[in-house]
DNA sequence: CAGCATGACTGAAGCGCTTCAGGAGCGCTA
DNA sequence: TAGCGCTCCTGAAGCGCTTCAGTCATGCTG
């Protein structure tokens, strides 16, 4: 078994079997222009009947000093993090982009301090890592500069030196609670994901407000309380309750408690489209209508916001076009490129029918 | 620029600040124990004043001959896979056993073959790999055994030489037929998702049901059809819809597409819950009830089924349990085990309140 | 005090590949 | 036929690390 490993054929029993050098060997894998194609395809033969499946990829990653890869940081595990569609979006366009540039993802995911284990972004073979969402001052992040890889940071922290690419969330949480103030409402409750990496869900204490480390988090919840006071209303008489994560069931269960407020709440904001999912769901438990009894909207518009019922009333984001900038960047960065300011993608209102006039 | 690169500092940098040799300096990062803790905290706070973030991955797994990640295989693009969480738990699974051992993960999306390119496969940096659900004959299959990567499967292929986690789709999706026909229902549909890698969507011709390359599709299929035909029901008489991926929406078309047959099915089985909750969705939307008008059973008994409304009854997979029994099997590989006899886990019928006997 | 473990460190041989400065051969031109 | 520019191929120097067989003091035993 030893030598079943051992045994494995490389560039030199190829160029030993032809009779060549290994550097010819090696340019029929990758300079098909460096040889005369008789050539090549006498090394190509022999290689496959040798069982040999081609140059070995860490070998190779060595001696170009690129593994050509893009690391992937989470702030927490994968079950959490999938949860939520929206990060399936992004990481989808992501992967596209670096997949059509023969780039491959590796993925780390993140435990209870908001980001992967430092020790894992030191080992990661990726020569450009980029960071969904982790909070600030991430441990992972000092890993990834000790390393002195380029950075590619969506939607959260911002560091000297990385690319970045975000979304308006403090507008677009902005227009939706104008929307809602404009629509007569009044008494507000307001259901957000985690503000801090702790894994605590419950109703958010005023302390527990300031001093949010995730970026997002920070700008929505702060895009709605602002906007609400403009408004009029005092952030101190608005509810707020925080979900552990971004999934239907924290959502309904966060709802649930925001519907049975005194008085009422008639309109609900929330920080995803999945925490409002939630929050419909809460309100057929509760017999409540939407948008009768109570309006709800949502954050993020995924494709499934257009089909709930009622459909659902949300911030329009670009998904995709997060992810597939992030690979843009983190391609470019590997080309060499300074970072370049970062981009900012536009959010938009989009009215459906979980929102309505205060009756 | 190019200084900044080739700037960084080696083992050697090191080894050349401290006064040792460069053996030294690797003992400090791998065998604490063959050196004097003080020389090793010399040595280590050297490193750090010199900016050396430890040894470079790339040249450890090229001298270690490991490169201490797992490759992860997937029959479609991420947004898609992602859309049903029965995958996100599984990775979970995989991904929290192989993180506690320090591997990564390295995620290869599929395209429309399928799986992964090829080439793709041949590149990655992993030294097991796991296939998810790859159809059979998967061209990255053969990649995987060109490189001679162990490799553990997952749901799918039966290919030999191969570690495999699998569960008793055709039992499991029998014993929900059997449930069925227990209360009486005499007309079904059939709502699955791909058979076939070809991204189609729509009513499943006769052929297009035999020569089904996705394993966990024909059994679940199967299941259902043989054993409806055991109870008297006429396969041919059962519309199929087959789903081109797994999801709500995607379930909610098709269900709307069997609920309008004439005459309605009293019935429906699903091959997985997202296709189920869409086709509850599909009901709400035609105004039928479930299960007054319409049974509904699911496949997966992911964690929402519970909270549907109704309350779906479903096949339970322990999928949680899959992850992490491939993690096991990967790292078990690694350690040049042999594979081991295929890990069969149980499913079983968990009746809630989508179903009713006909009325 | 000879003999011998033991602990602390080193030298050098790889790991499998890429790359670059040439060299050899060859058909052209002037 | 000298000279030139091609095309096709090679030699050798790395890429940054691990590992294993030693070497060299040092302290301990009998």
């Amino acid at each position: 078994m030893e030598s079943d490993r051992r045994r494995r054929p490389t560039l030199d029993t190829v160029a030993a079997a032809v009779g060549v050098s290994r550097a010819t060997v090696s340019n029929a894998y990758n300079r098909p222009d460096q040889l005369s194609s008789s050539l090549r395809e006498r090394i190509l033969e022999t290689a496959r009947s040798l069982g040999y499946a081609g140059p070995d990829p860490v070998a190779r990653s060595l001696a170009t000093r690129s593994s050509a890869a893009v690391g992937f940081m989470l702030p927490q595990g994968l079950s959490g993090a999938f949860s939520d569609p929206a990060l399936s979006i992004v990481l989808d366009g992501l992967a596209s982009t670096v997949d059509g540039h023969d780039h491959s993802l590796v993925l780390m995911p993140g435990d209870a301090t908001g980001g992967p284990r430092p020790s894992i972004v030191s080992r990661a073979q990726a020569d450009v890592m980029v960071a969904y969402s982790l909070p600030d001052l991430a441990p992972a992040l000092d890993a990834v500069a000790a390393r002195g890889l380029p950075l590619v940071v969506i939607d959260q922290p911002v560091l000297p030196d990385s690319a970045r690419v975000e979304v308006q969330d403090y507008t677009g949480a902005s227009a939706a609670a104008a929307h809602l103030l404009g629509l007569g409402h009044l008494r507000f409750g307001v259901l957000t994901f985690a503000l801090h990496p702790d894994g605590v869900s419950g109703p958010v204490s005023h302390e527990r407000r300031s001093a949010v480390p995730f970026r997002v988090s920070r700008d929505r919840l702060g895009g709605y309380l602002d906007t609400l006071e403009k408004g009029g209303v005092k952030p101190d008489n608005v509810p707020v309750w925080e979900a552990r994560g971004s999934d239907r069931e924290l959502g309904r269960l966060g709802a649930r408690w925001l519907m049975t407020r005194t008085p009422r709440p008639s309109a609900l904001l929330c920080t995803s489209d999945q925490l409002a999912f939630g929050a419909l769901q809460a309100a057929r438990d509760l017999t409540l209508t939407v948008p009768g009894d109570i309006s709800v909207v949502g954050f993020d518009d995924v494709p499934e916001a257009a089909y709930s019922d009622p459909p659902l009333t949300t911030v329009r984001q670009p998904l995709a076009d997060k992810g597939r900038r992030a690979g843009e960047l983190a391609l470019e960065l590997l080309a060499g490129g300074r970072p370049p300011r970062p981009t900012r993608l536009d959010v938009s209102l989009v009215e459906r029918a979980s929102t309505a006039p205060r009756t």
